[in-house]
DNA sequence: GAAGAGTAGATTTTT
DNA sequence: TCTACTCTTC
């Protein structure tokens, strides 16, 4: 193993932070400060030290952040990194209740729920509580949920409405039966588990002695309560007097400038309760910045201190000077897309740079299509990373579900989806039947399944009971008006269709415990994915849904294909131990957007523009970057400045309202100091809302830029874009 | 049960 | 404008 120089490559407040290895250590790192060099090396210190890699766990925000650390650390340190923990909380989460969720009346396969899914089980808990899902925002449901179960809100309290706890609690129920998972129980429950068997937390807390958390300002207080358990042990609970801290030896780092997930129960206060929790911390401030120009910086400054609420800390650079910020006001949003890819043109030619020198960062997802076209039409490649994630296709999810199905049979959300896709004549009828069946007994669809089928006949008799019994629930949308007697004289479902689906449920069953045999615990099994594909004839299907369209038959085929292609690769991994089903599905819950298809590393990533959200580019650097739509209502975003949370109570609400502005500047600080050398600003004069072009002004936030810093960018450009405007408007009206 | 027509609703950020 | 869901008809 090559021995690392620390003094030569850290500076004095680096290296202290890479030489305090015990004890509470807090710092606060400014961007681009070299944050990612100081984890790292203390990683690197601690194996130089003979601690074991799985007394160590570093924490991260995202997947991506985590794999970067992992393959940074084995890059310096030249060693395999066999039983080293780097995950994101969320993965941690998995892998403690992988090993202990027993405990708490699970099963191990369990199924993680995703937005969608979630979203699913939230209209079916209404439909079960007799409430219209018409109208309601399913998403906000979800947020309010996801605040009660994460104990940020209290029913009755602050616009948790008292009617939907029964919502709520059906939801709950609903996860319990199918045994399924949202991302709240990922760390709820593994709080719970050490809470309530403080001899499954006395294994972890003396496994893990050394303990890192990344942008820790982006924490939430469940976080902050998993860290707090995880590091304290049983004295975490023992409060205030301190007691046992001595041996925690826990490392966070953040910037509270750079907190900008507020609104998913981020708290930066968790920087002072920390320092509360853990006496004695260590403080180490990170100020001089590596990456940016002093242009750059100065700006990043002027317009981060305008907000109130935040640590003292100045960044400056050795990188004296630097090229001016240059700012644009294109008419519309193509001309700005124009603008941008013209810059890149020729700065790509001028300044030798290559395309992935260059990132285009956006506040919305909105925001991508303009850019995209004419990057397309430019010919200029480029990667974009939000957006719809390529697992969120809708014939991705298919075959995922029915890996889900399989891995987690009492998965009725998905059992639901696949049961009729490709269609196998189980149609809506059939489907309430069973699902009133299931109701009933409190049992997963797929256990009522199993359970009808066990006695020859039963299922007609059943189903037709379960008919001629109540009033079907799948039939009412809810009840409007009339409560208590609901759904009253309407014709039945079509009282045919349990009869009639006898056979195809069977065939369905049986098709499932099929694959269950073929497929569980194998190693390496996308040979066998490809095989059940072409069992349930998917690609016919896709013919035939899509028969006026064969081209996008065609392509959704090739999505599913490298989605196998992608299965391949993962059980290939060297370093991928448990190649199988299980692993898998958990792996990919976990993924996220901005993860991006992850097979498109190394080789495809380079030479390609950066596209991206403001909050996906966090912890990256360009050597160019473009900001677009700098605008009033976009970079200080209008809804995020509207409602503050649930309740907009009299005074409350203006200072909802003030933070959630500050939470807007820093994002758009952040997408300031992303930049090293360059940075591009445009705001559009007119944009376009729904159909209509509407006007739009400059965002507020650019006054606050330091003017001397800025050059507006020449009107040559303008007036060409005009033209060709111009030019492009003849072409429609000729079309 | 499937296909087609019609209607409403929606546009913030993500593990 | 576009999409996702519902309703209607065969």
């Amino acid at each position: 193993m090559t021995r690392l120089n620390y003094e030569e490559e850290l500076n004095g407040p680096q290296l202290q932070a890479v030489s305090t290895l015990e004890g509470p250590v807090l710092i606060i790192a400014g961007a681009g400060s070299g944050k990612t060099r100081v984890i790292t090396y203390r990683i690197a210190r601690m194996l130089e030290k003979g601690i074991g890699q799985h007394a160590i766990l570093a924490l991260t925000f995202t997947n991506k952040a985590a794999r970067e650390m992992e393959s940074r650390v084995k890059e310096i340190t030249g060693r395999k990194l066999r039983d080293l923990t780097v995950s994101t909380f969320h993965a941690f989460g998995v892998k403690v209740l992988r090993e202990e969720i027993e405990v708490l009346g699970y099963r191990k396969n369990f199924s993680i729920y995703d937005e969608t899914d979630r979203n699913r089980l939230i209209k079916e808990s209404l439909r079960e509580c007799r409430l219209a899902s018409e109208g309601l925002d399913l998403y906000k449901l979800g947020q309010l949920f996801s605040g009660v179960k994460i104990g940020r809100l209290r029913w009755g309290e602050g616009g948790a409405e008292p009617q939907w706890e029964a919502v709520y609690r059906e939801y709950q129920q609903g996860l319990k039966i199918y045994n399924a998972l949202d991302f709240d129980d990922l760390l709820c429950l593994p709080i719970a588990l050490f809470e309530e068997h403080p001899e499954i937390l006395d294994k972890y807390h003396s496994r893990y002695r050394y303990i890192m958390v990344d942008e820790f300002q982006d924490t939430s207080l469940i976080q902050y309560r998993l860290l707090k358990l995880l590091a304290l042990g049983r004295e975490s609970g023992a409060g205030e007097n301190g007691a046992g801290t001595m041996g925690a030896n826990v490392c966070v780092v953040g910037d509270d400038d750079q907190s900008i997930y507020s609104w998913r129960g981020a708290n930066y206060e968790n920087l002072a309760r920390f320092e509360e929790d853990f006496p004695g911390t260590l403080e180490i401030k990170l100020e001089q910045n590596y990456r940016s120009t002093t242009t750059i910086l100065e700006a990043a400054n002027g317009v981060i201190s305008n907000n109130s609420n935040r640590k003292d800390k100045r960044l400056w650079s050795g990188n004296q000077g630097g090229r001016p910020i240059e700012l644009c006001s294109p008419q519309t949003e193509e001309d700005e897309a124009d603008f941008i890819a013209g810059q890149i043109k020729e700065l790509r030619y001028r300044d030798k740079l290559r395309y992935d020198d260059f990132g285009v960062l956006v506040r919305t997802n909105s925001q991508f299509p303009s850019l995209e076209e004419v990057f397309l039409a430019e010919n200029i490649p480029y990667r974009v990373s939000g957006g719809q994630s390529f697992f969120e296709r809708e014939e991705i999810r298919d075959i995922i579900s029915y890996l889900r199905v399989i891995a987690n049979p009492d998965d009725d959300v998905n059992l639901l989806r696949i049961i009729n896709t490709p269609r196998r004549g189980i149609g809506k009828a059939a489907i309430a039947s069973l699902s009133e069946l299931a109701r009933k007994n409190h049992s997963s669809l797929w256990e009522t399944l199993q359970r009808l089928r066990s006695g020859p006949g039963m299922l007609r008799a059943r189903i037709q009971e379960a008919e001629g019994g109540q009033g079907n629930l799948f039939q009412d949308q809810g009840i409007r008006g009339n409560s208590a007697e609901n759904s009253g004289g309407d014709s039945p479902v079509s009282s045919r269709g349990g009869y009639s689906s006898y056979g195809e449920v069977d065939g369905f069953i049986t098709l499932i415990e099929g694959w269950r045999e073929s497929i569980l615990g194998k190693k390496g099994f996308s040979h066998l994915v490809r095989a059940l594909v072409d069992s349930v004839d998917y690609w016919s299907y896709l013919v035939t849904e899509y028969k006026k369209n064969e081209k996008i038959a065609r392509w959704k085929f090739g999505n599913i294909d490298y989605l196998i292609k992608g299965i391949e690769t993962w059980e290939r991994d060297g370093d991928n131990l448990d190649p199988s089903l299980y692993p898998w599905l958990q792996r990919i819950s976990l993924v996220s957007r901005s993860d991006g298809g992850d097979s498109e590393e190394g080789q495809f990533k380079a030479g390609k523009v950066n596209l991206m959200t403001i909050h996906a580019a966090k912890g990256l650097e360009f050597p160019v970057v473009f900001i677009a739509g700098a605008e009033e209502g976009i970079i200080p975003h209008k809804r995020s400045l509207e409602d503050g949370q649930a309740d907009s109570a009299a005074e409350g609400s203006q200072e909802i309202n003030g933070a959630a502005l500050e939470e807007e500047r820093r994002l758009f600080y952040v997408a300031i100091t992303r930049a090293r050398d360059k940075l591009y600003i445009s705001s559009c004069q007119k944009r376009r809302d729904r159909q209509e072009l509407r006007d739009s002004s400059p965002s507020p936030f650019l006054e606050e830029i330091p003017p001397q810093l800025i050059e507006q960018h020449s009107e040559e450009d303008k007036i060409e874009a005009s033209t060709e405007d111009f030019f492009s408007m003849m072409k429609e009206r000729f079309r």
